[in-house]
RNA sequence: GGUCUCGUGGCCGAGUGGCUAGGCAGAGCUCUGCAAAAGCUUGUACAGCGGUUCGAAUCCGCUCGAGACCUCCA
């Protein structure tokens, strides 16, 4: 594909992308609830945003990127009664409840961090931005949108349905949500069971509570992300993002708000990532069935047999693409690794490589590279870029034997081509780099000394001494390979 | 129960009417004192059963299996 096509979860299609704005990119995406340490799941779905945010800056957009921190409103349970996640940690871990947020907001940022995720160009929080949300409650309720209940103000889902269609984003009917609801109590302030919380009147234990023209309360989930939304990105902004269980409720109740207060949708590509599965089944906070990043890169998990690094990690996610529900298994990690080794080492040999041949190799790099655009282009197919990149890795190895194949100008360009796509657009990082430069230094410097003395006992033949220093080494953590005419090791673990 | 998605070789995972995806593992080879590493070569798979078609993994139907959402969750 020569242009960028994006699957729009609203419409179900996969259409071309245009920017409301010639060379912007507005993207809004649903970032963490900030009472626990994000999992492996989480961070996939940020990871493929990274990818989506790379690639959109690759092809020259100027990309403003929003993703917020919430850090309100998200109640324990659907009845809009239960506690707060994050009043809820801070009783348990005896703390305010803005330590709670602040502490794992600093820790998802490390992890970010970690998996060399590009910062958003900003980082609201919902609880800055109250006065925004009331705000909207506020025109809702001038539009009979919303009406008030004892304190509380709800979203009137039925009156919304004379004239849309909630459930449109979800291919959900109104009946059958009605008949699929729970009848359950603290639903009784509601006209519908369907109606949503824009604002909630505080109990007196509740410890989050601020002022507004119906009660001393708190916001309702759904609502902090219009508000900011259309606070930094406008009514109508190119991309809205998030994992695919936001998609109903929250996106859905988005919608509402959004086309209640501003006539606009919000907008105009909907794009949701898949789950990140752990045996089979997807992972979940609440169910346990989790993978912290913090576990892979220590490798101290009961799922795990050594540890990974962030960039085979980071690898392994973009080996498959964001829209297919990926399984982790160790099993995959490892092929990962040894994967992406193998492109690492593929691009170092190429940047060694001697300026022979001919000018014009008969490799056609521009032709290479086409594919690789049309592979992202086409819905950010990112495993498929991966295959590309295989292959030219392939290309490099056959040009060390005949350097007629890249030529002097072929490998120019495609070195600076894989750069690209390998560094900036799916953020991964050289395998080389890892370690720390004083102590790589010492240890190269002590196995020059190993290696002298093993190239002696090797000359003399004495291959009891030579092997049994390789034996120890390798038991050590360092492996030793030799070569026809000198040795090299890598460090293992 | 309702809505929806998916089922690709040992594993992960693209493709989605006719053309080798790719990676890992396995096998063979090259190199090598041996080993390891590395490189090269190699696999004709698309849940099952019907149907549409000159032709289907790809479209349609049914069956079986898995998962997601319907409740907080990326």
């Amino acid at each position: 594909m020569n242009k960028l096509h994006i699957y729009d979860s609203l419409s179900s299609k996969i259409k071309p992308f245009e920017p409301l704005e010639k060379g912007k990119v507005g993207m809004y995406v649903c970032g963490p609830t900030v009472y626990n340490d994000v999992h492996l799941g989480n961070v996939r779905t940020f990871l493929s945003f990274d990818l989506i945010f790379r690639y959109f800056k690759y092809l020259g957009y100027k990309v403003k990127y929003v993703r917020n921190i919430t850090d309100v409103g998200h109640l324990v349970n659907d009845l809009d009664e239960g506690e707060d996640k994050i009043s809820a940690k801070a009783k348990a871990e005896s703390i305010e409840p803005m330590e709670v947020a602040h502490k794992y907001t600093l820790g998802f940022r490390n992890v970010m961090r970690e998996f060399n995720a590009l910062p958003p160009s900003i980082e609201p929080i919902a609880t800055g931005h109250i006065i925004e949300q009331i705000e909207i409650i506020k025109k809702l309720l001038e539009t009979k949108l919303a009406y008030e209940s004892n304190g509380s103000v709800y979203f009137d889902i039925t009156e919304y349905s004379k004239e849309n269609s909630y459930g449109e984003l979800s291919g959900r009917e109104i009946e059958d949500l009605i008949n699929g609801s729970r009848d359950l109590d603290g639903q009784k302030d509601k006209k519908s069971p369907l109606d949503f919380a824009l604002w909630k009147k505080a109990s007196k234990s509740h410890i989050m509570r601020w002022s507004s023209p119906w009660s001393d309360g708190f916001p309702g989930w759904h609502l902090e992300c219009s508000a900011m939304s259309e606070k930094y990105l406008g009514n109508e902004f190119d991309i809205h993002g998030g994992g695919i269980d936001l998609k109903f409720p929250h996106h859905e109740c988005e919608i509402a708000q959004n086309v209640g207060n501003s006539g606009k949708k919000g907008a105009k590509y909907w794009v949701h990532t898949n789950m990140l599965t752990l045996n089979g089944k997807r992972m979940s906070k609440s169910s346990g069935n989790v993978l912290l990043p913090m576990e892979i890169i220590k490798g101290d998990s009961k799922h795990l047999t050594k540890s990974y690094d962030s960039n085979t990690t980071r690898f392994f996610i973009h080996q498959a693409q964001y829209r297919s529900i990926l399984d982790f298994s160790d099993e995959a990690l490892k092929a990962s690794e040894k994967g992406y080794k193998k492109l690492s080492s593929a691009l170092e040999l190429l940047k060694s490589r001697k300026n022979i041949g001919p000018e014009n190799g008969s490799f056609d790099v521009k032709k290479w590279n086409h594919s690789c655009e049309s592979a992202m282009n086409n819905d950010f197919n990112s495993p498929q870029l991966i295959a590309y990149l295989f292959e030219a890795s392939k290309v490099i190895q056959q040009d060390i034997k005949d350097p007629s194949i890249l030529g002097k100008n072929g490998a120019e360009l495609l070195s600076e081509k894989m750069n690209i796509w390998i560094h900036e657009v799916l953020g991964l990082t050289d395998f080389k780099d890892q370690g720390s430069g004083i102590y790589k230094k010492a240890l190269e410097g002590a196995m020059n000394i190993v290696f002298d003395a093993r190239k002696n006992a090797r000359e003399r033949k004495d291959w009891e001494t030579s092997d049994s220093i390789r034996d120890k080494l390798l038991r050590a953590g360092i492996q030793i390979n030799d070569g026809t005419n000198e040795s090299d090791f890598t460090v293992t673990q």
